[in-house]
DNA sequence: CTGAAAGCGCTTACAG
DNA sequence: CTGAAAGCGCTTACAG
């Protein structure tokens, strides 16, 4: 009893119990359309006796490719990542895909490297976010027809599937908020991490609407920064900051501390805002009046904190959703040609602007 | 060129460059102890010469495993799970082992359903944290000695390996401490998902500190709750809730409008007791001295809260060092005996209570 | 310590 | 629409 548990059924299995061959139980579960109806509804009613699961290995090693997604993740799951990520694993699940983890460091010696490993399993498709991928990493995946699509981060010039919201305006449109709002000299605060392409456009779309109106943009590095320029009528100034609610606070405590407090801030991360906002709460600084703060990922974290943080308005049921969609697209039709999906977003206003 | 790019180096072209036979060249790989130095040193040389990167998904045919990590994900990967499978992942990576994530539901059928799924990827190891297995899903994976190891979960009594603090012991020290400092009617909230193990222990601990000062626990099912008996001395009520901070806000505003407030709340996420924090702080009252506030869950975000959040001081990093070892221990000896580590967890008194 | 044989469980052409 | 043959790239006994 105990031993024959041991032996799952195999296609051979289900193609004696449907009298066919194991081709055809194959084809039934691969390609359905080029099987006859009755005789997939018999190979059907063999598997649900038999109970046959396919083994998902050996199924990987002929075919062209797996039923596996590989997710090249960057490290920070918890927030927004860890958010999308559970969506999509659960949506593909579906579909019978897996989400394979392949987590690279800000390093991009390491970033090289997984590539390799990665095609290795031979993924259906590769799924990226928060991380940029290298000329010769795309070539690669492009010799073997292996469709990318890249989350949270939308490119009119991508050459990749993306879904998301344009990053630029995203900064654009927030601090054009600021700006109307009064605020003049204005901070981004960012990680600054070169290898997350994000951050590159979304420091654009900050410079873009300061210089708009005649402000100066200047780069300070360091996550210990002077405050932007009183002198010039408006002033961008760019803020490396770690990430982390931690990190957040003791900026804003330096800043303070040393008197160089600007106008307002402009988060890239909600929970490095979040942390800012925690230290003018408990030093007497009053959000909006003595200094506007917002961020660009509008988790729910920074709706239902108060004061109310001002952050982009962006759907990421719907990045997942759309997301999904593409990445099956692209497993059933390898030659499928990439589509760029944009989401808009908005600025939503809360108190602390 | 292009054309050659796409062939990627098999193990045969690196026994032909190292001049012994493929056999030797997957012993090296698999069992390099096995293999005289001088060959091993050529082979190495081989490797590195022609690129080759092992196939894992023609491994995994033969072999008795994969290199996979299956992990059982239950839903809610932001917050703790997420940043314990952040760094879990990036652990086994280094190790050689790929993370395959399996979401399941809050439903039972569907966390049946997954294991034959699950075990056609024939995985190394099985990962497991807020989430029990079945009966039966048990036993299928001990028939094929697929190791099991449960993270964030201590259990003197568990079968499989375990690595995590006591949950019992947790919310007995944290209603402990309510109770040391003057509350007296308190409410336990938290989801009370019937598939996470951890709901039934937490609670038992709950209900054993109630109940060794001569309290009583009382079960209020719905998320509506009344407030606990105001005429024993010692009262603990169970609250159900649905997870989120949104939720914790919600409940909090019931409690509230409905005059139901009991003297202190313990919550077993952090992310609804943020919730219920700021529906206090935006309604006049005042946390520890009008309502004693702690979680179980102690992320950052409770400690950069202001007020900090009282909660449970525990070493998440050391999890994942400790559970990502026995991983490997298991991968390397399939017959290894499971080992239950203890971590343990204090409290750690903050401004809520 | 190293090698010749067989096979893991499927899928992909190719026939019919 | 269905089947006989070959093979994907490794590993596992078994010899020597």
């Amino acid at each position: 009893m105990g031993e024959q548990r041991l032996k799952r059924p195999r296609m051979a299995d289900v193609a004696r119990e449907a009298r066919v061959n194991r081709i055809t139980v194959s084809r039934a579960l691969s390609h359905p359309e080029l099987v006859a109806e009755d005789t997939l509804e018999r190979i059907r009613a063999a598997i649900a006796r038999t109970g046959y699961v396919p083994n998902q290995i050996a199924r990987g090693l002929k075919a062209e490719h797996s039923r596996i997604v590989s997710l090249i993740t960057p490290p920070q799951m918890s927030g927004v990542y860890g958010a999308v990520l559970e969506r999509l694993s659960a949506a593909l699940y579906e579909s019978g895909l897996i989400v394979n983890l392949f987590p690279v460091l800000d390093i991009e010696a390491q970033r090289e490297a997984v590539l390799p490993e990665l095609i290795g399993w031979k993924p259906a498709a590769i799924v990226i976010f928060g991380i940029q991928l290298t000329e010769t990493a795309r070539q690669s995946l492009l010799d073997r027809h292996t469709p990318v699509v890249e989350l949270l981060n939308y490119r009119a010039d991508s050459p990749d599937t993306c879904v998301g919201y344009d990053q630029a305006e995203a900064t654009e449109i927030l601090t054009d908020h600021l700006l109307d709002r009064g605020y003049r000299r204005i901070g981004y605060v960012h990680s600054a991490n070169p290898l997350n392409i994000m951050n590159e456009r979304r420091l654009s779309g900050f410079e873009k609407a300061i210089t708009a109106r005649k402000g100066t943009v200047r780069m300070l590095g360091g996550t210990r920064p002077a405050a932007p320029a009183a002198d010039t009528w408006i002033a961008g100034t760019e803020i490396k900051c770690f990430p982390g609610f931690q990190a957040g606070y003791e900026l804003m405590q330096h800043l303070h501390e040393h008197d160089r407090m600007p106008d307002a801030l402009l988060y890239a991360s909600d929970m490095v805002a979040v942390g800012a906002l925690q230290y003018c709460l408990s030093h007497g600084l009053t959000p909006a009046r003595d200094i506007g703060l917002c961020a660009v990922d509008g988790t729910e974290l920074t709706s239902v904190i108060k004061p109310g943080l001002t952050s982009l308005d962006f759907p990421y049921e719907r990045v997942v959703e759309y997301g999904a969609e593409q990445i099956l697209r692209h497993v059933n039709d390898r030659t499928a040609a990439p589509e760029r999906i944009r989401i808009p977003a908005k600025v939503l206003h809360r108190q602390t602007t």
